[in-house]
DNA sequence: TTGTACGCGTTATCAT
DNA sequence: ATGATAACGCGTACAA
């Protein structure tokens, strides 16, 4: 049925040894033999078995991706980087959602080591740490500090917040609100807080801050948010939202409201996700394509045993726009 | 290092055979011989090679899934539901971006076979009918009749392009424009224009049609066409978009130039996107979800070799909201 | 330069 | 009920 390493032999006349040489361009062969060997492989239509080939090499030239949701623009648009790197070094991508479920998270966990996958970008993170280290395969995480043996990859999450909160200061709002996911989660996204919170208490801004609740990912878990802020605070005119989808339900809210933007309210956003409706939105970009190159080259490197950077911080730039 | 079958079967002082056994719970087996196994696995933390299972199996309980880019929020909705059906029947995803490259995707169709998944969902189509028959896999596609042997999922496009232009026509608009990707893709989506056209026609309603070029997938390549449009065509009063995020840039040019949604201009989308500023556009729904589901299930029964609905068109939903 | 023989980890076919 | 042994398709010492 299908044709193996061992027809092409048999046809050609010579040993599957030898085939498996010229498939792998090893040691030395005489260049009629390759000549042979390819036509035969041509013409009987044949394609290695990547199976056997990661069973035998032990390696698969797989890597597993875990996020949270793919559906998120941030996490679609970084997944798309990751792919395209990973096809440019050889590598595949299996990819998985955990939708924050930490059962969903062990399970593919334990899925893609059972498929033998070289290594895992995790960008999901409901497990413990203790669950992570004894993760025992090549792993590289986003935005997310774990133990000093693992490498992440953020961007500065403490100098976006700082950039954001002193824009919406320098055009003299006098209470700012900081929406957010969930705090609890350990991720370094919590910078953005830390930096809002110390530049508007220093400054002696007013301020309030609201969070979704943990399970809170989903696009409409925003809208109650985001209305109750308005309703018990009407006198807000700065919101730092902490993801562009959020910052777009406010944008949202205030047209709902009647609020001009930027004149009442000013609006920051945090990603700089490219999506339909965000054009005019002001931000703070993250570098979203080099996020996705670093994951992949670092997991590599990772994978090959060589010195991999633990800790990768990139720049992220202001995006003023239009909301404030 | 890794501890194989082997392992346990020496361990418990049985054959590599009955391991095997009680891992596949087939044959028979006492019950105790099933207790020492399992805690010989459990203390040796054994996991079975998903590798070496598929290689013997001759299944590897992957199945690829082809797209022009997950980044487009329809692919990546889409794609959440795929990956949650297939996780749901025991089935790894592997994420290929054909970035409508028909080189890409020829190559990642090679490696996807290669690397012996069960079947391919395509939701790219850059090659020839010819290529996709060669492809020789269960294969399922989504939104193109490629030929009468391979089953595809698509919703009712010629009833969705029905709605949106009715609608418009009800809603009294004189001129009306079509927008969409490019109509050379022999694509099902064609038939949206087909029964745009059919029923301006019929109408005597005055129209005009806008096509991005054959690479036109980004978000950014909407812009000009969008533009364009309203320079030569200042008196529109209707548009008829043909995805959602094309309707996004019209209304937002709209709102550069100051035209009134929807009291001088009526906007209908396609998709039904869940996605920030877009909750307020009159659309034409496809059911996302059930695509996604059925994409996979149907793909399922293809690679058990049983009877597989060879045509599936699904209902479409008119979403009237305040852009009309 | 080429071939033999074994290993990769698991399942399947026959035995017993 | 349990065990040898041969596949599955390929890579690679080691030998020649």
């Amino acid at each position: 049925m299908t044709v193996t390493i061992k027809d092409i032999a048999e046809k050609v006349g010579v040993s599957v040894t030898t085939v498996s040489r010229v498939l792998n361009n090893r040691g030395y062969l005489s260049d009629s033999l390759k000549q042979r060997v390819q036509e035969a492989m041509d013409e009987l239509n044949y394609q290695p078995n990547e199976l056997a080939r990661s069973l035998s090499r032990r390696k698969s030239h797989v890597i597993g991706l875990i996020i949270p949701d793919i559906s998120h623009p941030f996490f679609a648009q970084l997944t798309k980087h990751i792919e395209y790197y990973a096809y440019k070094h050889g590598y595949k991508l299996m990819l998985c959602n955990s939708l924050l479920h930490r059962q969903k998270e062990k399970e593919y966990i334990d899925l893609l080591r059972a498929s033998q996958v070289d290594g895992i970008i995790m960008g999901s993170h409901t497990m413990t740490v203790k669950d992570y280290v004894s993760i025992r395969l090549p792993l590289v995480t986003l935005d997310r500090q774990i133990s000093p043996s693992i490498p992440f990859i953020a961007s500065d999450n403490y100098r976006g917040g700082k950039l954001a909160t002193d824009l919406l200061i320098r055009k003299s709002c006098r209470k700012i609100a900081y929406l957010s996911g969930n705090l609890r989660l350990h991720l370094l996204a919590k910078q953005r807080y830390d930096a809002f919170m110390e530049t508007v208490q220093s400054r002696g801004v007013e301020h309030v801050v609201r969070e979704t609740d943990l399970n809170g990912f989903k696009y409409k878990d925003y809208e109650p948010l985001v209305q109750g802020l308005f309703a018990e605070h009407p006198d807000i005119d700065g919101v730092f939202a902490s993801s562009d989808m959020l910052a777009q339900q406010v944008l949202r809210e205030c047209r709902r409201l009647g609020r001009a933007v930027p004149e009442q309210v000013k609006v920051v956003g945090y990603d700089g996700i490219q999506a339909a409706g965000l054009d005019e939105l002001t931000t703070i970009q993250q570098p979203i394509k080099e996020m996705g190159r670093l994951a992949v080259e670092h997991l590599l490197l990772h994978m090959a045993g060589e010195e991999t950077p633990l800790e990768t911080i990139l720049p992220v730039r202001l995006l003023e726009r239009e909301t404030t």
